[in-house]
RNA sequence: UCCCCAGUAGCUCAAUUGGCAGAGCGGGUGACUGUUAAUCACUAGGUUCGCGGUUCAAGUCCGUGCUGGGGAGCCA
């Protein structure tokens, strides 16, 4: 089928003599004699308009047109005399691709809600706010690409299924093969043990950057949690760099750069996209943007953020104290209020930080950071490695975990180890940051949360 | 998992103290020679989320279940 993209053709130097476009009508206008067709073929925001000449042929197919139907229209692409569009297509002939029956169809040309767009997940990207997303959605996964080639990562593709029952965060999807409702031992299973669904690639992509040095996987990721908030997800993908020669500040000094690369090249390469949720979805999206681009991040020991807390005019709902995990209140104040940008805090107790993570000289803290951002709150969670075997063994010890499950990880230690460092970002929460939109689900194709798996 | 709120036409929402279930948009039909989510006229459209209860009478009150949303926890 030959065929113009609606962005190719509204970015037109010149008029055509011939041209063919295909899309779904957004809306249809008739007149006596004559009638407009806008069509949307997901290429661009924006539709093109056709003005067709009705004859008794033209009129029957028009009649099979309305709001969703697809058509192909052939004509000539020439500037257009009514206002609001540079060009326009003048359509010689029209073929109906597939019918829309307007008293099922469920999208109207207006505005619909976004928990009413949720239940028909398999037809909202045909509307302007979900068709945005989605672009802008593809853009960032291969500006993530991009910017990880320029620096010279390589990408790693770690395990979807695993052996590991632990990997340091979260409750785990089981994978089998056996029956539903099965009594045979897991050894009598597919692998011969159980197994699951990846919570995370780091342990695995510690290998690789102990051997290829600046590494990153992205992937999907799943967590069993029975989380119910517009920031959690079942299923969702991470973006986990890995560093070999590298300590938290480096850490923290590449995390920024990204967030900083993404950031521009969504605005360079999206702009109307952009423009769309900064102009309907949320107001202060591109001053809050450039605030994130203008100025280097905080950087906050976790000690010094609970002395801020403690001082803090403030009536938290959970007391501040040492050796707490910080509530979401207080990432909010530090973030929104407190300093009003990007905040790292960093050195965080050892007891509320996994096992991997590489012991400070005070013996109590860890070298952890987390990243946080207004609206979103953690948008990425790193660490420098604990890369001394006696110490990894010791931590490990500690929070009684058995070292034979974990026996290919400590040979990276036995083994010319070698200081690290890397962090994992949430790939959806990232998407949130730069269009605005206030519900993970919203900018997953079909979201999987608790009792919802309808796609 | 806990706390709070909501569920009425295809969509977004009204409905006073418990007293005849409504509007806008969308749909259908017609009009209109340049429209921009066109406009104008006419028109159809309801198991008021399910189940049980109170009452002469329930969209409205009570119980329960389901679904959705907000907040919290867990985390990315």
């Amino acid at each position: 089928m030959k065929r113009t993209k609606i962005k190719a053709a509204l970015n037109a130097t010149g008029p055509m003599d011939e041209i063919t476009i295909m899309g779904w009508v957004r809306t249809k206008r008739d007149n006596k004699g004559f009638s407009f067709v806008e069509l949307n073929d997901g290429s661009c925001l924006v539709n093109i308009q056709a003005v067709i000449d009705h004859t008794p042929e033209i009129e029957a197919a028009l009649d099979r047109v309305g709001t969703g139907a697809s058509v192909s229209i052939t004509g000539e692409l020439v500037e257009s005399p009514g206002k609001g569009q540079k060009w326009e297509v003048r359509g010689r002939s029209i073929e109906v691709l597939g019918e829309a029956d307007q008293e099922t169809f469920p999208l109207q040309k207006k505005r619909h809600s976004d928990e009413f767009l949720r239940g028909i997940a398999h037809l909202r990207p045909r509307t302007n706010k979900y068709g945005a997303i989605f672009r802008i959605r593809s853009e960032l996964a291969q500006a993530i690409h991009k910017f990880f080639a320029e620096k010279e990562f390589y990408y790693i593709h770690t395990p979807i299924i695993t052996g590991s029952d632990c990997e340091g965060a979260g409750e785990m999807f089981r994978v089998t093969s056996l029956e539903h409702g099965s009594t045979q031992p897991p050894d009598m299973d597919f692998f011969g043990k159980p197994a699951q669904l990846t919570v995370s690639g780091q342990l695995s992509v510690e290998m690789f950057a102990l051997s290829l040095g600046d590494v990153y996987t992205f992937g999907p990721t799943f967590r069993a949690e029975n989380s119910n908030t517009p920031r959690h997800v079942a299923e969702f993908w991470m973006i986990e760099p890995e560093m070999a020669f590298a300590d938290l500040a480096d850490d923290m000094d590449l995390a920024e750069e990204m967030i900083k690369y993404l950031i521009t090249h969504i605005m360079d390469h999206c702009p109307d996209d952009v423009d769309l949720f900064a102009k309907w979805v949320d107001k202060s999206l591109m001053p809050t943007l450039e605030n994130i681009l203008k100025e280097p991040f905080k950087r906050l020991p976790y000690t010094e953020a609970i002395d801020i807390l403690k001082k803090a005019k403030k009536g938290f709902e959970f007391p501040v104290e040492w050796g707490m995990d910080l509530q979401t209140e207080h990432e909010r104040f530090l973030c929104e209020e407190q300093f009003k940008k990007p905040v790292y805090v960093y050195d965080y107790p050892k007891t509320i930080k996994p096992f991997y993570m590489r012991m400070n000289d005070d013996g109590r803290t860890v070298a952890a950071m987390d990243c946080l951002v207004p609206r979103i709150g953690e948008l990425i969670g790193g660490s420098q490695r604990e890369e001394r075997m006696d110490v990894l063994q010791a931590r490990m010890g500690e929070m009684g975990l058995s070292e034979e499950d974990y026996w290919w990880y400590l040979d990276s230690r036995r083994y010319g180890t070698a200081p690290h460092a890397g962090f994992g970002m949430g790939f959806e929460r990232m998407l949130m940051l730069v269009t605005g939109v206030a519900n993970i689900r919203d900018v997953m194709p079909f979201p999987r949360t608790p009792n919802s798996l309808d796609f």
